[in-house]
DNA sequence: GTCTATACAAAGATAGAC
DNA sequence: GTCTATCTTTGTATAGAC
């Protein structure tokens, strides 16, 4: 991808965690990185295709940490769920900005069928990715968790998604925090 | 409130739950109940306007239920936390809503000031109520919790927001009894 | 690859008749 | 209160010069 198509991507992926996607324009991308309307069509003919390819760099992104972790045989169950955490955790400050598929799951039937497609998949991965922890946690006792692997997989999952909207509607910081706290707490 | 305003704030409230604020325009509002696009600016001269009127009318009548359970002497500390999933229980089954200011969240800086602060009310006074709950239980000792009663409040609440979110991405109606079951769990 | 220019539809909103 | 008609701006998208 050309480095004029990584920048279209990238301010596009701001906008959407700060505004969602049906508010945002060409021209809002074009004013950002200084170019015009139309030299972004010729990166992403439609918005549709920008949308897609902005979810699959983010969910490659995030997915690839995952994996790296979830592979490594030094890293212990805590140190996974860290990882897992992480993301989340990086919002907290001034940050604008929520999950990028949390945004975009709030106007989800607005979006074209291909952006519907990628953000399922986020969130099939990234549960599906928290269930297989767990259930190895099971398995050699690592943790203790409220629920089977797939109820503890959801409830954590779910839990820093809103936890994300909170401290931004809330205008609170210490959402993430404690949120994070607590879900720390119940497997410990 | 006029029949009319009633029924364009009712619409307004599902299309917002379906698709989010910025993708519905009075034209849909008017093909929807059979009116023309002028005849809605009568009873809402600006959107801005509607959206506050539709999140006024949502936070009333979740948090009238809230209140009026709150104070009566005959609800357990159990009902009480049901009264709070039941309006995320109703979402279950083949609705596509997810909660209005769940949805609002996601492109909170796309709306008029006036609506972002109607939503930053409906997170305050939802956890709010929640801690205060939680707050009482913790003094009687008539539930355990994961966290001090603010925690278990911003615990509970984003994890059912979250759930909605995930039950409509994953298109998994199991998601939101998942979730309301592993949190009763936690404090039976 | 980026530009200017433009097409075309849809948006929010107002004026004024009925 | 609702309508038709219209205004103005903005939206996505394309054509074609450079």
């Amino acid at each position: 991808m050309s480095d004029t198509a990584n920048r279209i991507v990238d301010i596009m992926a701001e906008l959407i965690q700060t505004r969602g996607y049906s508010a945002v324009s060409y021209q809002d991308i074009a004013d950002a990185i200084g170019i015009r309307k139309a030299s972004i069509h010729y990166h992403f003919p439609s918005k549709g295709d920008l949308g897609e390819a902005v979810i699959r760099q983010y969910n490659k992104s995030l997915l690839d940490e995952l994996e790296a972790v979830a592979a490594d045989p030094g890293a212990s169950a805590s140190d996974k769920l860290e990882a897992f955490l992480e993301p989340y955790l990086s919002f907290r400050g001034d940050d604008q900005r929520v999950c990028l598929c949390g945004a975009l799951a709030g106007e989800f039937f607005a979006l074209p069928k291909g952006m519907q497609a990628e953000v399922t998949k986020f969130f099939e991965a990234h549960q599906g990715w928290l269930t297989n922890l767990f259930a190895a946690c099971k398995k050699d006792g690592s943790m203790k968790m409220p629920g089977s692997p797939e109820q503890t997989a959801r409830l954590f999952f779910g839990a820093m998604q809103g936890a994300l909207l909170a401290k931004r509607a809330a205008n609170d910081d210490t959402q993430i925090d404690d949120v994070a706290t607590t879900l720390r707490a119940l497997v410990a």
